[in-house]
DNA sequence: GATGAATGAGCATTCATTCAT
DNA sequence: CATGAATGAATGCTCATTCAT
């Protein structure tokens, strides 16, 4: 479980440096740009020392991506299982989504930017943002048949929309462009809401 | 015009050619990624006859995206300046974006992807993508003051939504995913026009 | 100080060992046609490790000839500050000369083979070089104006014609031509000395 | 004869064009670091075309260096057998050394820069060397014996000085640094031959 | 746990050379 | 005669990875 990692240096404080490290280095840089050298040297050591850790570069990949991903679907899962409305679920959703950026900046950015190499980077990465993928569109497909959200749009395709919307926010968020996460979450969802909703409801 | 390019040969037949390799190697594999032997390879010659045709790799980069983007720059120039309303404005060039990637598709999925490296490839890439959002920009602007489009609404986060939506295409999109651009555009364009537009005109 | 190289390692005494390499394989291929691999070759190891220890190759060139050149910068440099007759601190600064090339052979054939370079190899290299031409021309000056040396013959052009004599060697000097560096310079400073002394001395 | 040149090409006006312009980049450059595309494009043609003059690149440098050298190997020859005084004898033979530099400026440069090959390149350029130098040792000895010269110096030697002397020009002349063939020829005469001049006789 | 050192495969780029037209 | 096109071998440099100490 958990990859080839050496899992009993996994639960180690240093590991956490280096996981850190290495998400921020990849949010600047990239993944693959990214060299062992880079993040060894953000946390102060030399990179064959990495190689304590772990067993290949892909490794701190995963480990960057995991935690916010597996929390961000924790939320959600809560979310979905709650009796409230779809338009509520849907709010909160995109609340969850922001607030994950938002704690999870350099993480989550990192992961939209891999999802590139899906075919590349094995089933384990991939499946966690599936799973975001499934649970986002099971609220939208609520939505249509509860009459809240239009029946005309492809749930499927409308999902792919409002990740476009959040997601995209990787290419030109930087923390000093003068927007909060605060004011785009405002602005997001009211886009996104009014955009999917019935409009009988509006 | 057009960088180093050995400008005698650009016109070339097998010049095409080989930025058409370059576009499908670039899309398939990220630009970083896509080796000059993969996009010789698929041309049919040795890496090291490229550089007949070519000063450096990036050469390549800017060729494959110079036109798709000017041909799109030069449609938006045309619909913002006809006395259309703003939400036909939109429309159109939301349709505009769609046949973009219809007709360009590897071009300007490479062109989203390298987005990323804005800093590292000067000036004139980056040049060509700001023109658009520029116009998009300014049909929000404009659909605002004519209050055809909702005045809560942040000029410049709504082009980032709107970009959102249709450049992630270039994440999930594939030939064999089961719908065609022209549904794509119709659902897309549905929901960004109702997230948009002043709730009176509904 | 000494540009690039990576300055923890240059202590080492593996990076003697590889500059020393250096200044063999320079001194018998030249800079540009000695490969790194030549080089690595010559301590033992493979060209990628060099890196290990270098930036690129041409930190190479320049640890190759800093220290040789430094030593006979600082000895001429004691020599011109003597009161001794011009006379004698020309034969001292000839004497250093030659023994800079018995005790650096290598090194410093090879910075006179790269004097070619020197708008290439921006001004580190050069003016260490420029120096020591510097200290000589003022030895000729301080000559002339006690009337020890020719006062027909421009010190500019006679420096010229002296450090002709002696790094002309570069192409001729062969441990096994039958003249030891002794020799060589006794007759080297007879030719000189007797060609630039002022006649009525002689 | 004449290597593996074309010969029926050699006498050619073009050949000759190419060979001037292989003369003026080889100087500039050097020979390794000089393309056939620079000499190409110097003489106005494509480097591929180069291939029906020369069989390699090395032609070129043989053709360069050849006329000049055979040029002054003519002159000195006939120095030599006359019945001038040695002194006399040096004396033209270094006139005639600088006036060779004067019309052959970059072709002589080029030879004095590629001695560095001699082994590299068989034996016709360097031989053609060897003979000029064999004959200036001539005077050199003749001047000896007949006490002209200094008895103490070794004529091996004080040839290599004397060629150390004129050739290091290759290394600091310029048509822009202030002094003339004229000027400079002067100045080395009296250098060399008081240098080199039985004390007696001064 | 960490370091220092080395490896080796890979990549962009250069350039003399070839040759059909 | 000359061109355009292609070749292929070489070279500097990068970097994930290994491993003895």
């Amino acid at each position: 479980m958990g990859k080839n990692v050496k899992s009993t240096k996994k639960s180690n404080e240093k590991y956490m440096k280096i996981v850190d490290a290495a998400a921020k280095v990849f949010r600047e840089k990239g993944y693959k740009e990214a060299t062992l050298e880079d993040i060894a040297n953000e946390v102060g050591m030399l990179k064959g020392s990495l190689y304590y850790y772990i067993d290949k570069k892909e490794d701190l990949l995963y480990s960057v991506v995991e935690r916010p991903l597996n929390e961000m679907t924790e939320n959600l899962n809560k979310i979905i299982s709650t009796s409230d409305s779809p338009t509520l679920k849907l709010e909160k959703a995109l609340i969850n989504h922001i607030n994950g950026f938002e704690h999870y900046q350099s993480e989550l950015f990192v992961w939209i930017s891999i999802e590139w190499f899906k075919s590349e980077f094995g089933g384990e990465i991939a499946s966690l943002g599936d799973e975001i993928d499934r649970m986002f569109r099971k609220i939208i497909i609520e939505g249509i048949e509860k009459k809240e959200f239009r029946p005309d749009l492809d749930p499927k395709l409308i999902t792919f929309a409002i990740f476009g919307v959040f997601n995209y926010m990787q290419r030109w968020y930087s923390p000093n462009n003068g927007y909060t996460f605060q004011e785009i979450s405002v602005q997001f969802n009211k886009f996104v809401l009014q955009g999917i909703m019935n409009k009988v409801l509006l």
